[in-house]
RNA sequence: GCCGAGGUGGCGGAAUAGGCAGACGCGCCGGUCUCAAAAACCGGUGGGGGUAACUCCAUGCGGGUUCGAUUCCCGCCCUCGGCACCA
């Protein structure tokens, strides 16, 4: 049998017409499997990166089939977002036409690769019968006083006069036009994820079959710690200043307050001062540089001394207050107590404006005589000094103690913080979900009625770059009437952060078409939680932290009953090109289409399971590309081979047919093993490979029945077919089955054939190898050691150092040390 | 900077409740077939030394635990992902 682009063609017909994937979810006949891969954004077209995740989840759902489940596989289209809008002014063309055109074109890649999805349940975020409901969200979180408004920065560039993404700044430069970005600050709308931060975490505990690392980032990013939250009195001024603090063991060396350049009190404290100019200056600057925590190292910690004294409360020493640049804003109480003998960058700010570094923690190990400076900042644990009746304590418990003693004199209170902030969804751009919110004079803020659902998207808008939505540009959106008193009114007209879209799209898969709600209760009840989520690893927080918080959202309204939305998750890395990732700019992207056109969808689906741990990045090579052909051929030949097999005269099993089944049947086993572990394809397809390696050096040995070769060949089929099921399909029908081999069931093994009664076993010498010998499954160890000590290089090893100890590790050495 | 992951032949990668390092594939070398090439097939292939038997070295670097470490512990170095408006 030969490969070629028509069994790819014929096969895919034949699943499209037989329904293979689709799924009625009122069927509880079998039991049910949702296998969800993270749906596309559509931006152009998918090179084989991209290819890894649909790949990789058709075959988990291809080989669950097998296994016999109810398997629901759908896709979608994350279809709103910025790169379609970016397009639209560079090209002209509307988010719209280009979105659809990209999914056009990527559902005919899918298509081509055999990647199968029910098709029938389809959702596209930008369509309004989906955004809908992304409203419908927003309205019910504002029910539940979840969503809020309040002011926030956002990215500014004076002059193209826009907002500007994360992405669009260039070290602190606008990517267009190369101008200084500054911060600004809009009233802007935000999800209370907060208010979820302890289940979130507790919650993690519920994900066992999540990576440990993804639960580690997101435990990390709630980043939940205790502390105290300490009053610093001010001096002059009867009024003082929080500082949270996890290490209140310190508090003692705290020497100065650093605030946030917006801290409330920095207009009071300066208001005096003789150098108020000199100091609102440079918090406008600060206010320029960007307050995103990754861009903070790109500024040198600088700060200025606001002229003002607050007092330690611990040991009543007047300490100076600064502003500085390395405090953010909206982040605990935008002030902290600075400890520079125990912290880094409090002690680099301290050296640099020559403050008092007092050391109170001593390091355990610290050998240095009295009175010696530090030379860095200790931030380890250690016994308190300098610290009045507290010194001599441990870390540990002078944290307890101190709190204990802040709470009686109320100067500081005990409390739990969260690094987890609420979710900003505010996008002063067109092409997303409007946010259904109506001002009017009289009523203020007031939401759409749920009746009035969707607020629809105008489709004919300008991008004008004015730094507003385009949608505040068109009238026949903003104006409008107020629902409560029919008086004038103007809607919302920023959109909805793409997250919002996606945080939600697994459960509407279960009820695509449904117009009255969002999901039909009962039936997401029965379908989820999803059995398997399929993704990058860069989803790990954001995406997966959202849904789990909306998930919870409508677990505590009681439209679903489940805690978590996702059972089980798997990450997949990317495949990278010359060491980095495929990307049009640097122009190291793989496509598919030649390669499908080549050497048909199987090769490409085989190597990009074989390339390597799919959990992990993989480098491209085209050579290994054409390996796989080559097994692909190696395959099928056996097939024509079969055709044309002279049957041996029948006899019981031979040796050689035993050799060979075993072989088949320990193949069933690790492949079944490594599928059920941690999707290992890589090393599950190399076993099939030492399978096919295997029946070529049998055959040759001339001692091969026909009904065993057939038979051995059926199941290297059976094993192949979620990763390359055209051809397993096509040879399926060739062996005379009728039917889908996806319906005949995953092989199982026969034990009788994993039996051994010998193996062989490795003799070391105090570690190394220095013999190999066969030992029957039943022998004792000293039968064992009498054989390994009587063989002659072992006898020589020896002769002058006589064996002290042995261990034996069952069926694997026999290590005899002689020191 | 913070959080997370990873460093094994010429390359992609196997092997970890500590037990024969390098499965499988690529590449390369040699051979069969061919006028020749391609394809296919067979054999070899971590590095050094040795005609060979064999031997020494080797899993990013430096220490440690152990009869035994790619695997566990401590300290470094490098690469990649995320850092809240890319999705």
């Amino acid at each position: 049998m030969n490969y070629n682009k028509e069994i790819d063609k014929k096969w895919q017909r034949y699943w499209d017409k037989t329904r293979l994937f689709n799924v009625d979810v009122k069927d509880k006949t079998k039991p049910k499997y949702y296998c969800l891969v993270m749906f596309p954004y559509p931006s152009s077209e998918l090179h084989v990166g991209h290819a890894r995740n649909y790949v990789i989840g058709d075959a988990v759902a291809r080989y669950k089939i097998m296994q016999g489940f109810y398997v629901l596989t759908p896709i979608g289209w994350d279809a709103f977002g910025l790169p379609a809008e970016n397009q639209a002014i560079k090209h002209d063309i509307h988010p719209k036409i280009w979105t659809l055109n990209n999914i056009e074109r990527i559902k005919q890649q899918l298509n081509s690769w055999g990647v199968c999805y029910d098709w029938e349940r389809e959702v596209t975020t930008c369509q309004p019968d989906y955004y809908k409901w992304t409203q419908w969200i927003f309205l019910k979180l504002y029910k539940n006083k979840l969503a809020y408004r309040k002011e926030a920065p956002v990215n500014w560039c004076p002059s193209c006069k826009t907002v500007l993404a994360n992405e669009q700044v260039i070290q602190g430069k606008c990517e267009r036009c190369s101008q200084e970005v500054e911060q600004k600050k809009l009233k802007q709308w935000f999800f209370k994820i907060t208010h979820y931060a302890e289940r979130l975490l507790d919650d993690l505990v519920l994900l066992e079959q999540w990576p440990e690392k993804v639960k580690l980032m997101q435990k990390n990013w709630i980043g939940k710690s205790t502390g105290v939250q300490i009053s610093f009195p001010l001096k002059d001024v009867s009024q003082e200043i929080l500082c949270f603090t996890t290490r209140v063991d310190t508090v003692f060396g705290a020497t100065f307050i650093a605030l946030s350049w917006d801290h409330p009190l920095v207009e009071e404290l300066i208001k005096t001062s003789p150098k108020k100019e000199e100091i609102s200056k440079f918090a406008e600057k600060i206010k320029k540089q960007l307050s995103s925590l990754r861009l903070l190292d790109e500024f040198e910690k600088e700060g200025i001394f606001t002229g003002k004294f607050a007092f330690n409360p611990m040991n009543k020493k007047e300490i100076p207050i600064f502003i500085a640049n390395y405090i953010l804003s909206g982040y605990g109480t935008g002030a902290i107590m600075c400890v520079p003998a125990h912290d880094a960058r409090d002690f680099d700010f301290a050296k640099k404006y020559g403050l008092s570094i007092v050391e109170v923690i001593r390091d355990y190990r610290d050998n240095r005589s009295a009175g010696q400076q530090l030379e860095e900042a200790y931030e380890g644990e250690g016994i308190l000094v300098n610290s009045g009746e507290f010194n001599g304590l441990t870390s540990e418990t002078a944290r307890e103690k101190i709190a204990d003693f802040m709470e009686q004199k109320n100067i500081g209170e005990k409390k739990v913080n969260y690094k987890l902030r609420d979710w900003l969804i505010s996008r002063q751009r067109y092409w997303g979900a409007p946010i259904p919110i109506i001002y009017c004079e009289n009523c203020g803020e007031v939401p759409v009625p749920e009746n009035d659902l969707p607020v629809l998207l105008p489709e004919a808008v300008e991008f004008l770059p004015t730094g507003q939505s385009p949608l505040a540009y068109v009238d026949e959106f903003s104006k409008t009437t107020c629902p409560r008193c029919k008086g004038e009114a103007s809607r919302e007209t920023d959109t909805m952060d793409t997250f919002v879209d996606s945080s939600w799209y697994y459960l509407r898969y279960i009820s695509p078409r449904q117009g009255k709600v969002s999901f039909e209760t009962e039936d997401v009840n029965s379908w989820l939680p999803v059995d398997q989520y399929i993704g990058g690893v860069e989803h790990a927080i954001l995406h997966l932290m959202y849904s789990r918080f909306i998930n919870k959202f409508f677990y505590d309204l009681g439209l679903v009953n489940f805690k978590e939305p996702f059972r089980r998750l798997f990450t997949q890395g990317m495949i990278l090109k010359d060491g980095s990732k495929m990307s049009k700019s640097k122009g190291n992207v793989i496509p598919p289409d030649y390669i499908i056109d080549k050497y048909g969808a199987d090769t490409m689906r085989l190597y990009i399971l074989f390339i390597g741990p799919p959990n992990r990045d993989a480098e491209w090579q085209d050579e290994g590309l054409l390996g796989c052909f080559r097994f692909i051929k190696r395959v099928l030949r056996l097939l024509d081979i079969l055709k044309e097999y002279k049957d041996v005269k029948p006899d019981r099993l031979n040796p050689e047919e035993i050799k060979l089944l075993k072989k088949t049947h320990s193949t069933i086993k690790e492949v079944t093993r490594d599928l059920d572990g941690n999707f290992q394809f890589n090393t599950a397809i190399s076993k099939i490979m030492e399978l096919v390696n295997q029946t070529y050096k049998s055959l040759e040995s001339g001692d091969i029945r026909k009904d065993v070769f057939a038979q051995v060949i059926d199941i290297i089929f059976l094993l192949l077919a979620p990763f390359t099921p055209h051809l397993s399909e096509e040879a399926n029908s060739n062996l005379g089955n009728t039917g889908s081999i996806f319906n005949r069931g995953w092989p199982s093994y026969n034990p009788e054939y994993l039996k051994e009664e010998e193996v062989k076993i490795a003799v070391l010498v105090d570690g190394k190898v220095r013999g190999r010998m066969s030992i029957s499954v039943n022998w004792s160890k000293e039968k064992i050691e009498t054989k390994a000590l009587a063989l002659e290089r072992v006898k020589g090893y020896l002769k002058n150092n006589p064996p002290q100890k042995t261990f034996y590790v069952e069926g694997k050495v026999f290590n005899i040390v002689t020191k």
